[in-house]
DNA sequence: TTTGTGTTGTGAAAAAAATAACAGTCACGA
DNA sequence: TCGTGACTGTTATTTTTTTCACAACACAAA
């Protein structure tokens, strides 16, 4: 159910815009989905719309937050500080969600003395004893390729139970109850690459 | 057909290792993936395997770079170059795919005379006249939420043909031919989080 | 040669998702 | 007060995707 998510966070900004209701016709257009969609969607969430008249944008928000635990804030960490793991690790927290940025995590000792950050840093082979410490739930692996398999076992061995893995390694979770996503943009840039040419042939 | 892409790059790792011949059951095990399903895929790009025997790496290869367009490399940028901007500008070009880094826009003048970088950079307003000058086709877009939809239409006016959006924002192409993938880091952990929340609550 | 194991490609069955259709409800204005 | 228009929630239908099953084939060993 990836669409509430999306869900959720427009309905957050209709609120700051200070939107009262909408009407899943309004949420379809702003999100690019048709209405029906939405409707089956949210009515898996329970009944918490105004027959005939649209949906309450706090109500339905909290019923979201609450069926899919997006209102509490999960603790996550970085691992592999990198270009592309700090712009990350920065990244996330100016565009917060239902996590806090409570660690980072690199092999190079050195790093670690150097960067800044706003969150702890520490090195990697205290992955598994930090994570439980500090009740980690969400991790993301931006280390080389290489080692994204032992990161994601030291993170399942601490607690982990959701990885977002943004290498090009196709790794596994070592626990079945751990919620991957394996996320490339060479490869999602491959995918659109590829259906351009799809098209094209046409 | 995402799969596909998927098994593209597995399939140069094994031409890398050395590897002369394949199974679908070997694919499936090393991209945690079915091999019935991947049968399916691959029989969809035609007879490219040896009865009986599995399939040769190189010819498979090659069949599905040639079907998918991934053997040419298309010019790509980034739109945005904040930490993520200039990250993913960095990251690309270590992790090559069917691509090419041809350019990087910013808004911030300043910073496109500052900024040290092996592809050449433009303030945000030539973007039209820059894409179509270099002939790019894909873009990465990693401006601020509120500038998303600006910098799209740029980008589509340009004649750019796949957008990659990693901005909370959801934003539409002017064009229909014009593919576009929303990627948010935000939502991605959402979902993790909703998961994990679905799957504790049983 | 023959037998057995492992493999591809494809067609059929099952499951899941998207789309459409509609009955029931409310708000608002005449 | 009554009708009209807009909306929700749910059921039905269609489409897509996944899963399963199996015939046709190659290769190695006996």
């Amino acid at each position: 159910m990836a669409r509430l998510c999306l869900v959720y966070r427009l309905l957050e900004e209709l609120q700051a815009e200070g939107c009262v209701t909408v009407s899943s016709t309004q949420l379809g257009e702003r999100l690019s989905m048709n209405s029906h969609n939405l409707r089956k969607d949210i009515s898996y969430i329970g009944e918490v719309g105004n027959w005939g008249a649209g949906y309450e944008v706090a109500r339905l928000k909290q019923a979201i937050g609450e069926k899919l635990g997006l209102a509490r804030r999960r603790a996550a960490c970085v691992v592999g500080l990198g270009d592309l793991g700090r712009a990350i690790l920065d990244h996330a927290q100016r565009h917060p969600g239902a996590f806090v940025m409570a660690a980072g995590f690199d092999s190079n000792i050195n790093k670690i003395e150097t960067l800044k950050s706003s969150v702890p840093l520490f090195p990697a082979y205290q992955i598994p004893e930090v994570v439980r410490r500090l009740r980690i739930e969400l991790a993301v692996i931006t280390v080389p390729p290489s080692a994204a398999q032992k990161v994601a076992d030291l993170l399942v061995e601490g607690g982990v139970c959701g990885l977002l893995n943004m290498t090009p390694a196709v790794i596994k979770a070592a626990r079945p109850e751990v919620f991957l996503t394996n996320l490339c943009l060479t490869d999602e840039l491959n995918m659109l690459s590829a259906l351009i040419t799809l098209n094209t042939k046409l």
